[in-house]
DNA sequence: TCTAGAAAACCTGCCATACAGGTTTGCCCT
DNA sequence: AGGGCAAACCTGTATGGCAGGTTTTCTAGA
């Protein structure tokens, strides 16, 4: 490489854009999976004839994306499935004012009708367990809204992980950042002690409903849940 | 920073991830939207004490999620709305055989029920003539699949963006790069030109329930397009 | 012969410097 | 006032270097 000469072939794009191709095909190619460990800095830049800066800018964007993870001294691995990534596309979409709280809440409501069903039809005794937890923990501590926004989230996510499908999980789990930051708001818009525990009460009853194996009750209920939010936002000015 | 003393301070995570944070923060803060621009690496060097090379990743990083726009010679910008990203993870996890193309036309169902339904009560004249023009050109060509596929990918994505919500969009372009390598299998498991043309006359169906206005219609049209596709994929074997 | 511990080799995080092109800015000349 | 050009600025990539982590290998002792 030090010998090389200027190189001029392959593709237009950047050498860092073709890094993250050459790498995401090794991964493809060798058949990689969750926590293998990816050829060091040093070889793929003596491979791929590019300096170590730039592969080492591949890796670091691909670990924004969590393809891989990145740990001192070790090298790189495949990561396993995570919703980071996503998380902050739709939580810069909410700032830069290209997508509205609203807006995510009927994304919500649609996907999450869904896992409540699905939830309700193939939910493990493990994991009705948590799910109830969440719920009741939320009545127990309402006088402390972080907590019950704590709980709030994680009933929603372990919801989307009973309807056992990973893509609803990241999802769901793509709207959590933006969530944490707009709950507050909801949650003051709520007038009262009674208005809250109503609200409250509904994920315990959902909790029951997928506990009982009720798809349509389990459905019912989500989709009651979101309109409420969503009128409860209204009220509180977030059109 | 050539001077200053090892730093020691701030939050534990890594510096890259501190000066991503630090970015994204600045963007929040003085409210940029797509097209502003960002201060210049050296800039952010000097102003976060730390080397161009850790704001070189950040941005990087950044860039890779779709979050920011880079040049060459121009500064960085904010970028708009952008499934690129998503589409790697959504890849990702099917290349690592962490979802199953079967776990995708779930969430796609899901999703594109509602965008057809919504297509059908807030589509522009516009939009009608694009969707029923991609329609129209897969039975044009429907002896090259490579030309079907590329109508029919911009079909659904021009579906979800005639639901006037932006997040709907981004989700259906997520799958964007997972369904460019599954198609053809789809394509190849229907028996004959009749079963082809038959997937086909959905997709004109459902641009003329669009077009009237009919999102009931619409709605059921897009559930049996997904129902028949998952009966052709099980058929071909890919449980 | 087997094992525990230490040394060596390897690896990533971060930094400074350098230079080849692109892009912007601002000044000067008309 | 307007147009064009040079200077200033900026990003992409490369090189070399050093401070810690981590893995592998070798050796000495049981």
């Amino acid at each position: 490489m030090s010998t090389a000469v200027p190189a001029k072939h392959s593709d237009a794009a950047s050498l860092v854009s073709n890094t993250i191709g050459e790498i995401t095909r090794h991964i493809r190619a060798h058949e990689l999976g969750p926590g293998d460990r990816l050829p060091s800095e040093a070889a793929l830049s003596r491979q791929l004839s590019v300096s170590r800066t730039v592969v080492r800018e591949a890796f670091s964007s691909l670990a924004a994306m969590r393809l891989i993870d990145l740990r001192v001294g070790r090298r790189a691995t495949v990561a396993e499935l995570d919703y980071g990534a996503m998380s902050l596309v739709i939580e810069h979409g909410v700032h830069t004012e290209q997508i509205t709280v609203q807006q995510i809440y009927d994304v919500r409501r649609t996907i999450e009708t869904r896992t409540a069903m699905l939830a309700a039809l193939r939910r493990t005794a493990d994991e009705v367990e948590r799910i109830r937890t969440h719920a009741l923990a939320m009545r127990e501590n309402f006088q402390r809204p972080e907590q019950v926004m704590e709980h709030d989230l994680a009933f929603h996510l372990e919801i989307a992980k009973a309807a056992k499908n990973p893509v609803f999980s990241l999802i769901v789990g793509a709207f959590e950042r933006v969530s944490r930051q707009t709950w507050p708001i909801g949650w003051r818009s709520r007038p009262s002690d009674a208005k809250q525990l109503e609200m409250i009460q509904i994920h315990i009853d959902l909790a029951e409903a997928i506990e009982t194996g009720d798809p349509q009750s389990a459905r019912d209920l989500m989709a009651r849940h979101f309109d409420e939010s969503v009128k409860a936002l209204l009220a509180a000015g977030i059109a």
